[in-house]
DNA sequence: AAACTAGCTCGGCGTCATAG
DNA sequence: CTATGACGCCGAGCTAGTTT
């Protein structure tokens, strides 16, 4: 297994978190894997074989082999079919509004073909200059010019959504929605029209799944294994509350999550 | 300690009035 | 016509007890 992450060009990072790639051999190939909610829009190219997404126990769809992956707020299983080959942009929360006019809430909770978001002979050409590059840089370069040139001009984010995630981001998700407006409480109802465009989920919920990221992260690094520490330094009210939301975001309990397998991976993407 | 629960606050959203 | 702001309902979320 080979998992990498790169830094996007200067002009793109405050938009782009990273690019990462995942390489699997067919025969260590993995069984089931768990994804939980980030925050975070990506966008996936799939070079490799063929990957399914549970849409229940035992059904399942393919994905597009290039698309654009929306907010989530619950878990989904995926599951490759062979050889596991992928190169994907992670954007920011409010990264990827500033590239399409779709409000985002319609990419949230399930996979968008590019074909739906840009025109088809440009995504045509896109996908055949990612499958042909040579090596990751080659596909950076690609995706960069594509993104670059299709940067809207003036910025679609608007200043209140944006000061918004950073203020949860650095908060770790606990800022409150009243705290952070402050003295413009009048422009709330316009936070969350704009926040549900433009993000893809209201302020609470990107706030509680970057909490739960923040508390995830200690867990997966090993700071403590006091359960109860983590969800008091994650600012949980107590334990209760954060088994509560750790079930919701990741489909299991922190125990169960510590003692899976499935973690390894999960690991590698929360550094 | 953990589980339960009553009561409070906060956030999401429908709706309406007004502004641009 | 769309964008904005006010208002208020109500369910979600949080807190602080009380009970097991």
């Amino acid at each position: 297994m080979n998992y990498q992450t790169f830094q996007p060009h200067q002009d793109l990072e405050a938009l782009v978190s990273c690019y990462w790639t995942l390489e699997i051999p067919a025969e260590y190939s993995a069984e089931r894997q768990r994804i939980v909610p980030d925050g975070c829009i990506e966008m996936a190219f799939i070079l490799g074989d063929d990957i399914k997404r549970y849409t229940s126990q035992d059904e399942f769809i393919l994905q597009p082999r290039a698309m654009v992956l929306g907010q989530t707020l619950a878990p989904f299983c995926i599951e490759p079919t062979g050889y596991v080959n992928t190169f994907a942009i992670r954007f920011y929360p409010y990264g990827f509004a500033n590239f399409v006019t779709t409000p985002i809430e319609q990419l949230a909770n399930k996979e968008t073909p590019l074909t739906s978001l840009f025109d088809a002979s440009i995504v045509n050409e896109l996908e055949r200059s990612i499958i042909n590059a040579e090596d990751t840089k080659q596909r950076i370069a690609v995706i960069e010019k594509f993104l670059l040139e299709r940067l809207n001009e003036q910025s679609t984010i608007d200043t209140i959504v944006k000061q918004t995630v950073d203020a949860l981001l650095t908060s770790n998700g606990t800022a409150t929605i009243t705290t952070i407006l402050k003295e413009d409480l009048s422009k709330r109802r316009q936070l969350e029209r704009n926040f549900k465009k433009q993000i893809g989920v209201s302020p609470k919920q990107l706030g509680r799944v970057i909490r739960l990221q923040s508390a995830l992260k200690m867990l997966l690094n090993k700071e403590t294994d006091s359960l109860t520490k983590i969800a008091y330094e994650s600012d949980y009210f107590d334990q209760a509350h954060f088994n509560k939301d750790f079930k919701e975001f990741t489909g299991i309990s922190p125990t169960a999550f510590l003692s899976n397998e499935q973690m390894a991976l999960s690991t590698l993407f929360y550094k």
